[in-house]
DNA sequence: AATGAATGAGCCTTCATTCAT
DNA sequence: GATGAATGAAGGCTCATTCAT
């Protein structure tokens, strides 16, 4: 059943189960064969749709993170007037929820933290928009936190600290191969939930200790 | 120079080689060839000294680790007795040592950063050892600090908390393929004790946050 | 523009487009793709209108020599009665132009060329039949500038040696793969006329000699 | 038998069968797996002791051309102290040699030609190098032969003439795919022998006719 | 009548491993 | 003990062809 129907349905399935196996098993451990497997077609098919595995490789980045922002809009969806730290617990949970989501949008979050990891060079022009545009805005939020006094380096500091939390938990604690010895039982919303919680408190506490410190070296500079 | 020496040598070059190139491009980028290519020695070297190249990442892993252990013990070296803000320090330079180091130590992180992200199989043994001693290592400091009525639960997503936070930030600056737009400069020594600085003073009011947490929680239920 | 129109139309224009690409690239490299894009058409077009590449090839060749027949007809159109040394210009005329001309008359001469070196047992029938006339047309031609004491394999060598002349110049002096330090300047028609008289006046010398040798053999035997 | 010899064995098996199919087939045509089924070993081997298909082609125009130079020096070999036509009959000898012959000799005629027709880009460098020398070699001694007055486009066409005579018909009538109606009976040698005694007579009167034009020419101008 | 979609066979290449010395 | 040579399995890609509409 289902052959040679509109051709987009094809194309379709291929890019689902190419999102899946990528996020799995990053770029070259992925394979066109499982793949077109998945997709229940032939290999030929991936080039016939994509061009090329790297093609492919873009247009899953691309439409993991747009429906990505879809599920889990950046800031959790408040506008720029909100309170910060509404909006520092938005965007935790914007990122744990892309990268915890047991679904399709589960993907983004462990594409990009593989890219973090083992960047392929196949997607710069994709990957470098994403990520820029995500940087900007926490580096915002974050002087905004951290206050005028905050240098460059505090800020991106203090950004990485809050990020890498959000995607490598999220993702240790989804991928299930978090060692034997622990074990989270509950659901994926309330595990999201759980883990925002929990990242955001820890967070804005950080925050807060590293704004003190700020202003302590300008009063030292000063005096 | 120095004509097939002993046996140990070669095995030993390899084994130097194999570390670089596993924690540069992960198990299945690495190949064979560039390892060998490095230690200057022929393809067939590997499968003879080691059996396979599963076997010999093995070996990487054991090697890296006991050599991190020794350049950057567990909790800075300090013994039980320290007081726990300074083990937690402590514990926070030796992971971020072993991520950022240039050197041969600076392996062992970026192995097991790999690893959580794309678990391979090879050595589930080797790393469950080197993985479940941190751990536990880790938890008890972590119960420590945030008291006896914490969960298990709670324990656990502070130290992923300030883990990963080590981890990924170390990695992501050493690694050089930060986004274009983000740079530090300064030494490797400078950069290890810059982050160890932000990341325990960070995590120390994150920590006492939870802590506090904890507590209300705890007054609340007995109310 | 003109959508679909009637379906000759499509036809010709794989045809005409074929011819092109056949000619500069030979049969193997030549791809369907490349073909209908030309054509402005799906791929399919090929195997719908002409049953598959091989028969789309054989009517190419079959258009080619019928289209550079009624431009340049064998023996430059010159009767049996005129004389042979007007008939030799002529046809050197003939396969000149039909090696050098830039538009679709060219293609013949390439098509021709390429078999030679390269024979593709797609096209046995149509090529016999186009080689086998050309050739007979020819070898009569020989055996009146020779003499009728020429015996077959002087006719045929003598042949070769006008007709290899014509093909290989002209075809190298177009295909502009000539190595770099060999050029000309000269609009088309020009290069013909030139090549045309340069082969001719060297072919009718080349024959006076050989019918001179023939002559002494002759005597030789006889004697 | 044969197995895991020196390599220098393989790797020469691979070398021979590469000429054989590359200069029957053309480059494209030709597959690896023929290629190593012919040198009876395995299709990795080309990529082993080759590095890839486009290496394995250059190194065979290399040999080609060197056992070519060896078997057929250049102008037969005669110095350039010998009269101009006793050169031009060893380099036509030269030429018709390295097309006709049926052995490793006679495949650096058929490459050659090959290139000529279809180029590939595989191998610039070295067919730039065989080609330039055989043409400069060429067209210093047409230019003794067509005396001073010559002009560059003269001393070209002559030398296209003399050499496509010789490797057109002679790769013609040795690849055996003449039209059925065309047949020798002879040896090698003696191919070769009358091949070039032909040529040579044919070419010579040509170039006295081709020499008296351009004298004739010169007259006219000066008047 | 015509075409977008899909496919399978074949090609070149890579790579861990094995063989023979 | 060590290595150069060799191999088979697998991967990505191309291309003529076929299917279904």
């Amino acid at each position: 059943m289902a052959r040679r129907k509109d051709g987009i349905e094809t194309r379709d399935r291929i890019l689902t189960a190419a999102c899946e196996v990528f996020a799995q098993k990053g770029y070259h451990d992925a394979t066109v064969e499982e793949i077109c497997g998945r997709a229940k077609t032939n290999i030929a098919a991936v080039n016939y749709h994509f061009g090329s595995k790297d093609q492919l490789y873009a247009q899953v980045w691309r439409r993991a993170f747009d429906e990505a922002n879809e599920a889990y809009p950046p800031e959790g969806g408040l506008g720029p007037d909100a309170p910060p730290e509404a909006r520092l617990h938005g965007t935790i949970h914007s990122i744990v929820g892309r990268a915890v989501d047991p679904g399709r949008i589960g993907h983004a979050g462990k594409l990009l933290l593989r890219e973090m990891v083992s960047p392929t060079d196949v997607i710069d022009q994709v990957k470098h928009e994403a990520v820029r545009a995500m940087h900007e805005r926490m580096s915002r939020l974050m002087r905004e936190l951290l206050g005028p006094e905050a240098t460059d380096q505090q800020v991106l500091l203090t950004t990485l600290s809050v990020v890498h939390q959000c995607m490598a938990i999220g993702i240790r604690l989804f991928t299930g191969r978090m060692p034997p010895f622990v074990k989270f039982d509950m659901s994926t919303e309330q595990l999201v939930e759980t883990l925002t919680n929990h990242i955001t408190c820890f967070s804005l506490a950080g925050i807060s200790a590293t704004r003190e410190n700020i202003e302590m070296e300008q009063l030292e500079s000063s005096a």
